[in-house]
DNA sequence: GCACAGGTAGATT
DNA sequence: AATCTACCTGTG
């Protein structure tokens, strides 16, 4: 049976990955539609389907589709400047943030379509990351369009709209079905709202996604970092509070505090400083 | 059986 | 304004 896939090819001023920054870049929890096969990482955004092979720090991709090259030069934000972000990161005075950026080096904040980072993260919550794999795998099963090797993107707000919200929990989404169900509601009748969203300032960007149900804070600055390039959102989760509270020393300070002390401790990328530490502390770094 | 998992919203103190 | 609690489901 032929393949859909294009050879492998050379990507020509791709993103300088090491193993484990691009490891934790696809896996890591801010994509939920990545998994690893034997000697590559094969991949599910908008109507892309790809392969991303690491050959000795050189990067090969495989597609389904013509204008794959240009898709990824969007998702991976390849005219984001990750080196100097990581630079101007507090590693030379603060030891944590030295130790997770030793760890993963050459990390990437992705540019995912807004719509399908909100979706995964309205089905984030409580959940482990594998669950979430398998919840968005099955939502787009059930409704999502077909792609060219017959697997299946997710579907849009429309649709889910459409589907209802006992559709939803056959996808094991729980009482997060109503939430979803609810916000594709909103969006199926508000076409505009979430290219708003895009252009609005961070701060009215996430007010307006916590009128969403089922959005608060946390799930909004994912969506603002992972879906909108919004380096200075900081998501809070129990990794980062623990992270922030033992490593960091902030016992007992509520989450404003916290998110006060991640701005003029990390910066305007604040956000980016979030996901190498992260990181860091699922794979063992820091004691969290 | 039971606690807990990359939360949120509504009620209660 | 800080602190419960219900809400689904899977995992250990």
């Amino acid at each position: 049976m032929p393949s859909k896939f294009s050879d492998w090819e050379l990507w020509e001023n791709a993103p300088a990955f090491t193993e484990a920054s691009l490891k934790e870049t696809l896996l890591g929890g801010q994509a939920f539609r990545w998994v690893q096969k034997e000697d590559f990482f094969e991949g599910r955004w908008a109507t892309q389907v790809v392969r991303l092979r690491l050959v000795e720090e050189a990067l090969y991709l495989a597609s389904c589709e013509s204008d794959a090259r240009a898709a990824l030069d969007q998702y991976f934000a390849r005219a984001t400047d990750f080196a100097g972000m990581t630079d101007a990161l507090p590693w030379r005075s603060d030891p944590i943030m030295k130790t997770a950026v030793e760890a993963f080096n050459g990390l990437r904040i992705l540019r995912q379509p807004l719509g399908e980072t909100l979706f995964c993260f309205l089905c984030s919550s409580t959940k482990q990351i594998p669950q979430i794999k398998a919840i968005c795998e099955a939502v787009a099963s059930d409704m999502g369009p077909k792609l060219s090797d017959g697997s299946h993107a997710l579907p849009d707000w429309l649709t889910i709209a459409d589907a209802g919200e006992a559709r939803l929990r056959t996808a094991k989404l729980g009482y997060r079905a109503r939430y979803i169900h609810a916000t594709a509601c909103f969006l199926a009748e508000h076409p505009e709202w979430l290219m708003q969203i895009e252009s609005a300032p961070t701060e009215q960007a996430r007010e307006r996604l916590l009128e969403l149900p089922g959005v608060g804070r946390k799930i909004a600055d994912c969506v603002l970092l992972f879906g909108a390039g919004r380096m200075d959102a900081f998501p809070i989760d129990t990794w980062v509070e623990k992270i922030l509270t033992r490593a960091y020393g902030l016992e007992g300070w509520n989450l404003p505090q916290l998110q006060t002390f991640a701005r003029t401790h990390f910066g305007p990328n604040a956000g980016y400083a979030q996901q190498y530490l992260f990181a860091a502390a699922r794979a063992g770094y820091i004691p969290a």
